[in-house]
DNA sequence: GTCAGTGCAAACTTTTTGCAACTAC
DNA sequence: GTAGTTGCAAAAAGTTTGCACTGAC
């Protein structure tokens, strides 16, 4: 583990804490254990493999119930994003981490993250009315490199055989 | 029903028509039966709102089955879109539809339907490496001005109270 | 000591699947 | 006639809830 992230991991803690202490909420072992592994995962997760990380890697045996909790929690204290893609619910660390939008397969599901600088101040220029926005999620729908090259090939095997 | 409704609606038959043909799938009056119904829809829905709906008014009468494999080919054929906001998959027609972004409230779950130019013009200035794009989706999450105003009246009383 | 938080299992919601009946082609 | 499509019911997947026990305060 390198220096930032550990720094990044006693930084979000204290967030916790203190967004613990302001709602009345319980410093328990289980939520820290919790914020901690999320914090180890780069790129998106759910609550499936967040539990099996759980037990596996972080040896800290938790319930889902008890992960669905902690995570309302952690996105309350916005130091979790929620996605909705293909069906389940994914998250990812949201603190410290660079704008970034998703490119979605809509053939093979695949997810790339990718940044865009002008994109990024066309978001900081939108003016909303009648609404205090907190945070934004782009999609893009469509087909990567790989499921592209394959629906390619197969055309031409298509129109070779007609 | 005013003339441009019936227009879209004569259009995206056709534009469904050929889609089923080209992917050799039967032309059957269920189909078009969902596809009509959807396009009276302003707005989003979700699947039970399109069943009681087809039962309701379309009095058609159609399984939940039905309409999930008929959605995933509207889908293919790019006459709906799907998304995914507050647990459960929510589908809007797409077919001359002005391109707008969504503003969810993270709070009540309400979503609002907006509009930006500039948005638009950056959206259309990207350029995406290994990613061939078909649709994207933009949703700002934040507070609506019900729940900000609701939000702003508790703390006052709450810091009267102290 | 008290009550929020936890684990577990059951319940619930949404979506998918298997199968017999039907119908578009 | 046949294979794709439908309705129904059962199953699966993801998430929430009820309850007894535990432990943070």
């Amino acid at each position: 583990m390198d220096n930032t992230t550990s720094d990044i991991k006693e930084t979000v803690k204290q967030i916790f804490t203190e967004y613990l202490r302001v709602n009345s909420h319980r410093k328990t072992p289980e939520r820290y254990a919790i914020l901690d592994t999320i914090y180890s995962i780069e790129g998106h997760f759910d609550v499936d493999e967040l539990y099996v990380r759980m037990n596996d890697q972080a040896k800290f045996r938790v319930s889902r119930a008890t992960l669905y909790n902690t995570i309302i929690l952690l996105v309350n204290a916005k130091l979790v994003i929620k996605h909705q893609f293909n069906g389940s619910s994914q998250y990812e660390k949201s603190y410290n981490r660079a704008k970034h939008h998703h490119q979605i397969c809509v053939q093979c599901g695949s997810i790339i993250e990718s940044y865009n600088e002008e994109l990024q101040e066309a978001m900081a220029k939108i003016k909303l009315k009648n609404f205090v926005p907190s945070h934004y999620c782009l999609y893009i729908y469509g087909l990567c490199a790989k499921c592209d090259r394959k629906n390619k090939r197969k055309k031409i095997t298509k129109i070779k055989k007609e």
